[in-house]
DNA sequence: TCTGGGGTCCTAGGACCC
DNA sequence: TCTGGGGTCCTAGGACCC
């Protein structure tokens, strides 16, 4: 770690950089009587934890996935504010704006961290370090926010390199820290193997405790064991990146053009639901949630997967794949009720959520005609894949005569009646003087 | 101290096809 | 009559990331 060292690009090809205490710095932007008082994002409630801690709380050992609980314990006059994650997507869009204006080859990492590929500018001549000083400080100065960068051989060693770029607390005090930290090729080694096997990608609370029990707790621990004995404990994929990363090698690539897989929504309830019915009365809203944010994408899903986890924080799931895609909160909503139906409640239910995946763009979505009948058979499951199938045959049906009707007597002869009153047309005259009736209006 | 909500990826078993 | 191997898709659960 040595910051006199300037690299070149192809020392030093990857970076990382992720902003500090991205959604309380935000909540302290837009309201500066905040600062310097302990705040933090996060759930207020009981059964809530923090998102996002600001650095002047850190200091009370308040860290992100805490329980609000917990943190309030440390820190009693600790402000816990419940987010806005249309602001924080706002900031968070600057942000990538810049990025992408000194670097084209970047891959986001949730709102708050991108990595880049430096290797796409090997012409501008600029070098690693000066760029990562220069992105600093444009997000400071255009958006009043502060980060870390990493560089790096790999996403391993950027993304190790921009944690220690971070201000830190010695003896309850913030020190600041480096800002930017480039690992060179001849301390890096020596630097990985001393970290604990917890501080690599991919391995969290679960993995770490069983490595540990292995005897494998540093990453120089992980060099003196061979790819087939971690593949029986943790699988092969597993298996095969800890050796790499304990040799130093990392071969994921920066990725520009991820496309989402899945979308949904979940909520954890203040007070647990009791029974079928009574979590059934929660599903419908779920379902429009899903069903809008797949409208908004142009997509259809055709996987829906129910989540219930109970008072013990064990978790079920039932999903099912439709020959279609939906997109509409009542089909959602009967796949879920169905998948439902199989689910134990003898205990008590915490969370509920519905997710959808398997998409299909909304242009290319094969609606099958079919003769089953909804509703019939007896089957929940059957009958809602029947009805929710039979749905999309009239929503085509429907979508189709509206284009036929507007192509003979213009866009505006069809609307919604909402979006007539906004026009400030009084919907019940326009019924009546509709060319087809009032009962078609 | 007792664990959110947005996601991704992996594993393992079973059904089915060739 | 009892059996192969490869490939794909689906389901359920678990771990991880920010």
């Amino acid at each position: 770690l040595s910051s006199p060292i300037d690299p070149s690009v192809d020392e030093a090809p990857i970076l990382h950089i992720d902003l500090d205490a991205f959604f309380a710095s935000v909540e302290i932007l837009d309201n500066p009587s905040l600062r310097g008082k302990p705040v933090a994002v996060g759930g207020a409630g009981e059964r809530g934890v923090i998102a996002s801690a600001s650095y002047e709380t850190r200091r009370y050992g308040i860290r992100s996935a805490m329980p609000s609980v917990v943190a309030k314990r440390l820190c009693p006059e600790l402000i816990i504010l419940p987010g806005r994650f249309d602001r924080y997507e706002q900031y968070s869009g600057r942000f990538h704006a810049i990025v992408a204006d000194m670097t084209p080859v970047f891959e986001p990492l949730g709102l708050d961290e991108v990595f880049a590929d430096l290797r796409s500018l090997r012409r501008l001549e600029r070098r690693p370090l000066a760029l990562a000083s220069e992105l600093r400080a444009r997000i400071r100065d255009e958006l009043g926010l502060r980060s870390g960068v990493g560089l790096g051989r790999n996403k391993l060693f950027a993304k190790l390199a921009s944690k220690k770029s971070k201000p830190t607390v010695v003896n309850s005090q913030l020190v600041e820290g480096p800002g930017v930290v480039y690992v060179d090729a001849a301390t890096e080694q020596r630097w990985l193997e001393e970290l604990p096997v917890r501080s690599l990608w991919g391995v969290g609370p679960a993995t770490a405790a069983k490595l540990e029990r292995l005897g494998l707790s540093y990453v120089r621990d992980l060099r003196k064991v061979d790819e087939s004995t971690l593949a029986s404990h943790f699988g092969s994929a597993l298996a095969r990146v800890l050796v790499g990363y304990a040799a130093g090698e990392d071969a994921r690539e920066v990725e520009p053009a991820r496309t989402q897989k899945s979308i949904g929504c979940d909520q954890t309830y203040l007070q647990s639901l009791r029974g079928f019915d009574e979590v059934a009365e929660h599903l419908r809203h779920h379902a429009g949630v899903v069903a809008r944010a797949l409208r908004e994408s142009g997509r259809t899903a055709r996987t829906i997967t129910v989540v219930v986890r109970y008072d013990d924080l064990t978790s079920v799931s039932r999903s099912q794949t439709l020959p279609f895609g939906l997109d509409d909160e009542i089909g959602i909503c009967d796949i879920a009720s169905a998948l439902l139906a199989s689910v134990s409640f003898d205990q008590a239910v915490r969370l509920l959520g519905i997710h959808a995946s398997s998409f299909v763009a909304r242009e290319e979505n094969q609606v099958q005609l079919s003769f089953d009948v909804a509703g019939t058979t007896g089957d929940r499951r059957a009958d809602a894949v029947a009805s929710s199938r039979q749905r999309q045959v009239d929503a085509a049906a429907l979508r189709d005569a509206i284009d036929e009707v507007r192509a003979k007597f213009g866009t505006r002869a069809v609307a919604n009646a909402s979006e007539l009153a906004e026009d400030g047309i009084d919907v019940a005259t326009r019924r009546g003087r509709s060319a087809f009736g009032p009962d078609q209006g």
